[in-house]
RNA sequence: GGCCACGUGGCGGAGUGGUGACGCAGCGGACUGCAAAUCCGUGUACGCCGGUUCGAUUCCGGCCGUGGCCUCCA
């Protein structure tokens, strides 16, 4: 398929599916609220990290891999990073540094490619105090002088509460927020705050502080993309308050220009019946996950719901996808000899699907209906379609796995082991010993490593 | 309490005004020393109650239920 397909997004604005329509598709921006960089991600973190990172893979094939600017930001300078420096007295740039190249690695490992930029807080906080100083001008922030804190006024923008439906006099009535003797209003929200002398702080006109968290993201995007970003995203629970004081501040700096065309959010992931929180004790790190499941399949995991859906995170949903991971691996591994020189090329129906509101579970469909193709009749181009649209899945990177198997490789020295047993069990049924050989079979299959007498010989995969 | 989202077969999960994808599991068969893998075949679903319609799972209304947000949170 060549360029010139419809996107259509569900924006959450507008509340429907949206054709999209960049405001100019020679730079289409998207900018996604990234990790705060104090703890390892767990895998309700990777969701939107894999759900963007897909979509930026789509409007680059749309639009042209170099007419997408992708901004994903660290926030590396916030409260409880200041905590845990306090707890364990590490400073707090060796917190950030750390769990900021943790945060890479381990989406690096589901597929998700680096955007195109990937700005700390830190580094925009001459953007933060300029825009402060605008909105005060502009009348919309106050300087609480005695506390050191500047506040938005959110009774001065009329259009307050349209991302979130939310009234005002409804909001603050139903708010569980104990009101800060600094603020005018209980919904107003700090844009600028005081800095302790053992707490990080930039010099201001208001002294020495740091700011809130919801500037960061609106001064970022003023100062990489320009006062609107074609696409805004970030999970479902940043919809409030954090994307509403976006849009607020924004507006009101940009002489109301809209901060964002469209709106995306992506749901949440579920644990049983319970969210994923630290005060459950139900983290699942994707770290840990990574030892036991390649990250092509916890990434397919993770798309294998609508973005959009809730999505119940089990053991049963990764040894399905590891399941269906082999079903497409296979095939490819098994025909790359015969198709050694094909180059990937775009299904159509794959691209349809996820032109539509990036609907995962039908563009999986087609690739079983690719593979399902590929195997009643073995065409190049049929190959180059199911390559092709697994590496635009990113379920597959640039060069095949050496095995299907949907768990990690083993270390070189535990396969030579098991090689070595797995020559001798095909030698012992080769002598027709089959009490020893199942025997054998028998104890590596306990300890997870599952053999099999194929057509081509046997082999062996965790299990 | 307010706002938002959602209720499809054993499970996950698309889709549609009129013969209900796809995957996993299950079942039957082929293959196999036995398995595994693979292949062939196979079934029960649209929360409840009304309305619109020739016809609704699909549109409208109500109800029930679930989840999320309203506070740091992907």
């Amino acid at each position: 398929m060549t360029a010139g397909f419809d996107i259509r997004l569900h924006d959450t604005l507008a509340g429907e599916k949206r054709l999209f329509e960049p405001a100019d598709p020679e730079r289409v921006s998207m900018y996604v609220c990234g990790p705060t960089v104090y703890a390892r991600a767990h895998i309700g973190n990777a969701r939107p990290a894999v759900v963007f990172d897909l979509l930026s893979r789509l409007l680059r094939r749309r639009y042209g891999a170099d007419k997408v600017v992708y901004v994903r930001n660290f926030t590396d300078v916030d409260d409880k990073i200041i905590v845990a420096s306090q707890e364990t007295g590490e400073p707090i740039n060796a917190i950030t540094k750390r769990y900021e190249e943790f945060y890479v690695q381990d989406m690096g490992a589901l597929g998700v490619l680096r955007p195109e930029i990937e700005p700390r807080a830190t580094g925009h906080i001459d953007d933060m105090v300029r825009m402060v100083a605008t909105l005060i001008e502009n009348g919309v922030a106050y300087h609480h002088v005695e506390s050191g804190h500047v506040l938005f006024e959110v009774a001065a923008y009329a259009g307050y509460g349209q991302l979130s439906r939310v009234k005002q006099d409804e909001m603050i009535a139903g708010a569980r927020v104990e009101v800060a003797p600094y603020k005018k209003d209980p919904a107003d929200f700090v844009l600028w705050k005081p800095s302790a002398p053992d707490e990080p702080g930039w010099e201001s006109p208001w002294g020495r502080g740091r700011p809130g968290w919801h500037l960061e993201c609106s001064a970022m995007i003023g100062a990489l993309i320009g006062p609107t970003v074609d696409i805004h995203g970030g999970g479902h629970d940043l919809r409030f308050p954090h994307h509403e004081n976006e849009i607020a501040q924004s507006a009101c700096a940009h002489g109301g220009a809209p901060l964002a065309r469209y709106w995306m959010h992506n749901g949440f992931l579920r644990m049983g019946a319970d969210k994923m929180s630290k005060s459950l004790g139900n983290i699942v790190l994707t770290h840990d996950l990574l030892k036991d499941w390649r990250g092509e399949v916890i990434r397919w995991a993770l798309l294998s719901a609508h973005y959009r859906q809730p999505l119940e995170w089990t053991d049963e949903l990764l040894e399905a996808t590891g399941r269906s991971y082999e079903r497409i691996v296979r095939p490819l591994i098994e025909s790359a000899d015969t198709f050694h020189d094909v180059r990937p090329v775009f299904d159509d129906a794959l691209v349809a699907a996820l032109s539509d509101d990036l609907n995962t579970p039908k563009a999986f469909a087609e690739l079983f209906r690719l593979a399902d193709r590929l195997r009643d009749d073995p065409r190049e181009e049929t190959y180059a379609a199911l390559l092709g649209s697994a590496q635009l899945l990113g379920v597959v990177g640039d060069a095949l796995p050496e095995t299907a198997s949907p768990r990690p490789a083993v270390a070189g020295a535990e396969a030579a082991k098991i090689e070595a047993a797995l020559t001798e069990w095909a030698s012992l049924r080769a002598a027709k010993d089959f009490a020893d050989a199942d025997a054998l079979r028998d104890a590596w299959a306990a300890k997870g490593v599952l053999f099999e007498a194929r057509k081509d010989g046997p082999s062996w995969r965790r299990g």
